[in-house]
DNA sequence: TTGCTCCTCACGTCACGTGAGGTGGC
DNA sequence: TTGCTCCTCACGTCACGTGAGGTGGC
């Protein structure tokens, strides 16, 4: 399970503490014993987990058609917390596109425009820089990696 | 700082532990005191945490100019590590978007094919399904929280 | 003087990591 | 019988959350 999931030991072990995985039996000596099921169950876990959601969501997640008494509404309540996590994983997604603008503009300005002003005050000036790919101001997280004032 | 970067006290008292802010001076009474400079580094710092990074990854990420002899190695070293934090953000990304695709799926099989089949059996059996937007099989995600085996 | 905010311990929590010492099973 | 893997405690860690009890500053 462990290795086909790419998950270490413990933390198998661990969602099974939590109620999120559950062995499908157990050999004499106590070795978890789990099938496709589990399996299938766990890779979608660990997505989840790496998209940022709890454990105790995620888990809630899961037990949801368990706990509901007629299928339509489990198939409800599911498309619900669907979209609720869908929209999440979008500003997520959001977030890190942004960030990745953000830091490629910083890659570009210190490639593009190392020797483009006084080596000495580098990256400050770019105001009246005409290299290509050099929107002109320095892009604020290389303003607060090189330790300037940007003064947006 | 808290209000102004969207963070909880507790988290820039951490923050300035951890070696990543340091309060340009204390009132008499131990008030810490912050100036525009910290609070641009604590915006970056929030973003890169919530892109993934750990504390002590962007500490020493803040510090590469610092720790550097000449700018234009400091400007190597940068650029070095903005390429693998870019290529990290990009697989991050890469994760996000085909979980969303994933789950958009298992949200589309169940709006969609919703009386398509035996009710009894929903949402196991589409195979001859026709309606418009069911791919005629069972999202992955769908199975694992149907508890059905769908075996691929 | 009254409120509201900030201060410092200090313990709690979540999702695991990491040995210590022991057993299982081919 | 030898290796490698698994087992169960149990304590550690990271990034904070959450009071308890006290002071600051307009």
């Amino acid at each position: 399970m462990a290795r086909l999931s790419q998950n270490t030991l413990r933390t198998v072990r661990f969602y099974e503490e939590a109620g999120v995985l559950e062995p499908e039996s157990r050999t004499r000596g106590g070795h978890r014993l789990f099938g496709m099921r589990e399996l299938r169950k766990l890779l979608l876990v660990s997505d989840l987990r790496a998209a940022g959601f709890a454990l105790e969501e995620i888990r809630d997640f899961l037990a949801l058609k368990h706990r509901c008494p007629t299928g339509s509404l489990a198939s409800q309540q599911i498309v619900a917390r669907l979209d609720e996590q869908l929209e999440l994983m979008n500003t997520r997604i959001g977030l890190l596109k942004r960030l990745t603008v953000e830091l490629d503009a910083a890659r570009t300005h210190l490639t593009v425009c190392a020797n483009c002003t006084d080596p000495a005050s580098f990256p400050a000036r770019c105001t009246n820089c005409t290299k290509l790919g050099c929107s002109g101001k320095i892009p604020d997280a290389l303003g607060v990696l090189w330790d300037v004032d940007t003064e947006r």
